[in-house]
DNA sequence: AGCACGATTAACT
DNA sequence: GTTAATCGTGCTC
């Protein structure tokens, strides 16, 4: 119930460990503690032909964690302001990503609270900056291996969530990015309390 | 060297 | 519903 996810779990297509990741638990050892809450909402990039894909320019120094191995956390900074966290996958040379857009907290809630100031409890970390912000998650994570055995930053096997009850649409925010891509419903989410509904 | 823009959020009206 | 904030990245000149 605690194992933690190994290398073998990320080596796969992406959108269906986007899908999985949804009820693993993600882990983040700071400031002397355990951080962490319930994955319920994902995204899915993957190749050089998804043009919503940071890899649609091919192999940059930004992008260049999303061609390595599997496992390992791709954070990039958007609008000036914020931390989004991703976990790279499949096959090394192969670029995709899992982008984590949402948490149920379960541990160091006094810590979230404290970094979340202001905030209710459900504005937590219902964002991917949120949820980045709460455990703590910035650029220093870049590239780390989520699989090693001496890691902050791992996930957990979580509880499970039967496939029944994992919603799937397509993903959030990609208003300039030409069709397919903008339509595939590759965004899955746990719609439990605390949590997103249909959409955004 | 300069520029446009973004896998967002919070604070507005 | 609308919009400012704010800067790294990748592209153009």
């Amino acid at each position: 119930m605690t194992d933690r996810l190994s290398d073998s779990f990320f080596a796969r297509d992406t959108v269906l460990v986007a899908r999985e990741l949804v009820g693993k638990r993600l882990v983040h050892l700071d400031g002397g503690g355990r951080i962490s809450g319930i994955i319920t909402e994902t995204e899915a990039y993957r190749g050089e032909e998804d043009l919503a894909c940071h890899c649609r320019a091919g192999r940059t120094p930004r992008t260049a964690v999303m061609y390595g191995p599997p496992g390992r956390a791709y954070v990039y900074f958007v609008y000036g302001k914020h931390w989004l966290l991703n976990i790279v996958t499949e096959k090394e040379g192969y670029p995709g990503a899992v982008l984590i857009r949402a948490l149920a907290p379960e541990e160091g809630l006094d810590i979230i609270a404290r970094r979340r100031n202001g905030k209710h409890q459900k504005q937590w970390t219902n964002g991917p900056a949120k949820l980045c912000q709460a455990l703590g998650i910035d650029g220093k994570v870049n590239g780390m291996n989520t699989c090693s055995a001496n890691t902050v930053l791992f996930i957990e096997t979580g509880t499970e969530i039967h496939s029944t009850l994992i919603r799937k649409t397509p993903r959030i925010g990609l208003d300039t990015v030409p069709e397919p891509w903008r339509s595939k419903p590759w965004r899955f989410f746990y719609p439990g309390p605390n949590q997103p509904h249909s959409a955004r």
